[in-house]
DNA sequence: TCCATATGATAGTATTACTATTGTTAATTG
DNA sequence: CAATTAACAATAGTAATACTATCATATGGA
């Protein structure tokens, strides 16, 4: 069975929809491949442009700047994690399994191409792990949140906190332990490779050690 | 009684030692206030030069670019922070204690001018909260890394660390929980600051709610 | 056929991130 | 005291970046 899944994104992220067009989503796809090539840093519409076959001026007929494509990347990415993980709870009772779920999601590869959507998962995958803060830690963070295009990283959020709390409705910190564990999923498996003596990765792979990590904080936090 | 502390940062850092001219010392000055008055994206030499009545092509042989700057002024806290760690935890036999000592120092504001260097303590803060992970999360890391220029942070991690094992000789991941507590205690206060769905912060204030957050967290990780 | 919309082609600007050269001054040393 | 060196200022210049603007062309409906 074929089936796509497709999320409407926060319009204020782009200026003229990118799905709305062949180009566009050719610009998306491209895009995660050049981001994760070089870099948020030394990323560049000019580099996109060339890579694409066309000008810098058509991109910026889409996107404001750089860091508005980097947003639609990662309100994509924090969409369809909210989708997969309502998808993999379906008909889950226990919410001890489902947090172990939660948990795989967050720190296994995004699973193959749900229909149309070929980026290339391996890519975005680096990309989450590697640039998402930036999009938030800049100076103009409280005029962008306005926009609410942080929309789908809280819902996402607040639908792990749910779990928490289904799972033990007396602990006091279900949001923020979900963003760490959003955030943790991302810095551990960074730093066990990157910066290994910050973590406690030894011989194991990364995505492994920091899924065992985070159970374990997880499960201590709110109490076996 | 006036002391003042000064730690050797890796000299790798800088091409010539701000801490050995007056212009050296006002550069990094400067650029703390400016950084934090810009965000470090919005932050360049030019606008340092301007500031301090200079030139660019003088900052230049100082530091090799922008990042580099940020890099030792990170050094420059990560050795603080160490050094705090180490001075506060002076004849203090209890880890939970010890523990809970750590905590405060990670969240509360830095303590004010300890002898010459008397950098903007809560410009320094905010800097370390929304701009620390800049300085690791870019493509060159691998190649950064190799210059020992993360020794502070990874020393900072590891003296958490030993304390986490004093406590609880069995967990079994002491030092990415001390990267969790380190890197938690700057976005829970960032988050709670400037996107609080992602936190359970509530009326508190930020700092006050990040240490009851983490400390939670902490003491549930490794048994109370 | 007309009209809107999308894109291409081209140009141009201010700023950024550097590098290079030369000159001045002040401190160090022989 | 002269000579040398180091530190910095002054100036210039370059390639790349992050945009903005204008106009032409193609295409596909109404």
């Amino acid at each position: 069975m074929e089936f796509q899944v497709s999320f409407h994104l926060n319009e204020k992220v782009f200026l003229k929809d990118p799905e709305s067009s062949e180009l566009g989503k050719q610009l998306i796809k491209s895009a995660i491949d050049l981001i994760y090539e070089l870099g948020f840093e030394h990323f560049t519409f000019k580099k996109l442009a060339t890579e694409v076959s066309t000008t810098e001026a058509t991109i910026y007929r889409y996107f404001e700047n750089k860091h508005r494509l980097l947003l639609y990347i990662l309100n994509w990415y924090w969409s369809y994690m909210e989708f997969l993980v309502m998808f993999r709870l379906q008909n889950v009772a226990d919410p001890q399994v489902k947090l172990q779920i939660i948990i795989e999601l967050l720190t296994q590869e995004l699973p193959e191409s749900s229909g149309t959507m070929d980026y290339n998962k391996r890519y975005l995958n680096q990309i989450i792990i590697s640039e998402s803060s930036k999009v938030y830690l800049v100076k103009e963070v409280k005029e962008i949140n306005k926009s609410e295009v942080f929309k789908a990283y809280k819902d996402l959020c607040a639908k792990i906190a749910e779990v928490v709390s289904e799972y033990n409705p007396d602990y006091l910190y279900p949001r923020s332990l979900s963003s760490t564990l959003i955030e943790m999923s991302h810095f551990q498996q960074f730093f066990s490779n990157y910066l290994p003596k910050l973590t406690d990765v030894g011989g194991l792979g990364h995505k492994d050690f920091t899924a065992r990590f985070l159970t374990d904080l997880l499960f201590k936090a709110i109490g076996k």
